[in-house]
DNA sequence: CTTGACCCTGTAGTGGCTACAGGGTGCATG
DNA sequence: CATGCACCCTGTAGCCACTACAGGGTCAAG
């Protein structure tokens, strides 16, 4: 391994990212496969580090991997108006707030019936009934 | 098929669930096998009406299946303290609440991000650099 | 020369379904 | 009585985004 190539746990470790997680990657096709060293290890260089950091980034924004996959392809194509970009980061951000309200309504639900247990048998459990039918 | 006994799709529609769901439930061992007919064709009753509409309210709520399956098997034992019914929606709630306070924040993040934009190209794209390294 | 950390490939599992493929059943219509 | 159609059956594969092995190979230090 070259003073400026690194493997796959350095690259892992420097990106928060776990060995197989990078591996996975590669294997979908959303990071080039690197170089191999003679005992067959993956040498990985600068481009690969901060294409993986832009992934995590990206993931940890909670876009899809298909969205970080267009993000990639994009935020190569330099000179194109970054309409797509926006129009990708503003889809998902809908969908972050919808399930924001999603979930919001479901936790004042949830409240309310766990608000009304009595925490006496099971069979006067206001949770229980609340699940049952009729 | 008798009079108080029904097909798969009619219960199916019943409780708002996909015939594929219910078959797949009992795969699981959530719902109980049915009687079969003649033709083979699932025949269900009441008490398994009872028990998937328990079961498809509880999922609208959230509970995972394991949790479904718990709390079913506690309602089975009506004179047992709903203390444990208690800890698993309160489980679910916090978990709830957790998750809405992760979205909440990545919604704030995301707006930001968005906000910077100003719709030029991909090169000074604020939202493509918010994701690149350093 | 052995130990231990690291790396390799390939496969199976997670949750909670969903979507077929390739058949069988049951009832109404011509 | 044949045909069409809606419904049902089993079994398997696919979805997302990993994660967790199993069963090996590589490499540097002691």
């Amino acid at each position: 391994m070259t003073s400026d190539t690194f493997g796959i746990g350095e690259l892992a470790r420097a990106t928060g990212t776990k060995v197989e997680t990078v591996r996975w990657y590669e294997r979908i096709g959303l990071l080039a496969a690197p170089a191999r060293t003679g005992g067959n290890y993956r040498a990985y260089g600068r481009q690969h580090l901060e294409r993986l950091s832009f992934v995590r980034r990206a993931r940890d924004l909670g876009f899809s991997l298909e969205q970080v996959r267009e993000l990639l392809r994009l935020s190569d194509q330099q000179d194109r108006p970054c309409e797509e970009v926006d129009l990708i980061a503003r889809g998902h951000l809908a969908e972050v707030e919808r399930k924001v309200a999603d979930l919001t309504a479901l936790g004042n639900e949830l409240r309310q019936i766990i608000g009304q247990c009595g925490h006496g048998t099971v069979a006067e459990c206001r949770i229980i009934e609340a699940l049952s039918p009729l």
